[in-house]
DNA sequence: ACAGCAAGCAAGTAGGTACTTGCATACTCG
DNA sequence: CGAGTATGCAAGTACCTACTTGCTTGCTGT
């Protein structure tokens, strides 16, 4: 039963490199090093084990939760955003070939939404306490600039690989977000902290 | 040679539906009721043929430019994204499928990136504009804005028909973004008409 | 009327795909 | 030691794929 994990985590790459088409059991087998009979032994035929690869794949995928009392609003946000931005971006072929098999391969949906979904609701929530606290303006189109937000976090992921110049720097890019979606919403940027930050606001 | 044409726009709705792999040049043929030998007469090979399809689609696809001197930037924007949202949504299918396969077809990458980059450029010089003619704050991370902006679009038309409950209102996702935006760079959302539109901020 | 060309049709080629079967090998646990 | 179990290997099945060939049909322009 060793050769079960090695056979999920090849064939995540495979699936990750060519989508479910290009993924074919004998390009599989071999970046496992086994043979392709055991791939059928072990799950039975091409379609499950792929299901199992993103069963697999999205319970790995957990980002830490923003904190119920907001103290540094920017600093949590800025956290949040970049680990967010890192763990899709190393599931980004994966995302990126599951979102375009949804119509074929209807398990893929729930790969390809669950995460935003649910990311949508704790940053929804976690404004609507920063204005229950003062911090963020009431007027505020909160829920569209929460979409904005995600939005610009999915853009990021899947976008810069093939057109990096449109994007913020990739180390400044969860800060960056974070303060114009600060602005969005009405919250001061840091309070204590107002540094002229004029020259940083152009960049190429 | 009436067949060319409608091989082309055939070829195009198979390969939105099923992408390249799953675009069989026997399916491409039924649905365009002709002879598949037809197909390959034509275009020589299902590369060129995809090829084709896609330097096709790209040529169809112009938005209206923004102005170059802005009198009603609301305005203005609101209909530049509105127009983007229909052209993008009515090619979603044939750019979700481009995107997942611009490794393999690098000839795809062309046609899933260049939008994006023309957007923004033309976008970002707009507001540069708007901030020359004092219409925008100074102190704005233009470029973080724009990508930003660019991204809900992008995420709007690809994410929407999956995940549509985290999204604004599919009639009035254009003018929201675009609100929200102004709040980004500092721009009075319609100077004149300053409406009391708090009532409007919430949604679900 | 006749040449030329676009298109259809039937059949075939060479290769790839998922998946199966039968048998041999090794390793583990009681 | 001996039974069960996981794995490898060789071969095969049935089907699909892109692409080709040779021949026929029908329409068009001169």
């Amino acid at each position: 039963m060793i050769s079960r994990d090695r056979i999920l985590e090849a064939a995540g790459r495979v699936y990750a490199k060519h989508g479910f088409r290009g993924a074919t059991t004998r390009l599989i087998a071999i970046e496992a090093g086994v043979n392709e009979v055991t791939l059928f032994r072990t799950f039975g035929s091409k379609g499950a084990l792929l299901e199992a690869v993103l069963t697999h794949s999205d319970e790995q995928f957990s980002v830490p939760a923003l904190p119920t009392l907001p103290v540094d609003p920017q600093a949590e946000l800025t956290a949040y955003l970049g680990v967010a931005l890192d763990k899709l971006r190393a599931m980004r072929p994966l995302l990126v070939h599951a979102t375009s098999e949804v119509d074929e391969r209807p398990e893929a949906a729930r790969f390809a939404c669950e995460g935003r979904h649910h990311a949508h609701e704790e940053l929804r929530a976690y404004v609507l306490r920063l204005q229950a606290n003062g911090l963020a303006s009431d007027d505020a189109d909160v829920n569209t600039a929460v979409a904005m937000l995600v939005s610009a976090v999915m853009g990021d992921v899947m976008g810069r690989p093939m057109v990096a110049d449109t994007y913020p720097p990739i180390d400044e890019a969860a800060a960056r977000y974070v303060r114009c979606f600060f602005r969005m919403i009405g919250a001061n940027t840091g309070a204590a902290a107002t540094t002229h930050r004029k020259s940083r606001s152009r960049i190429a």
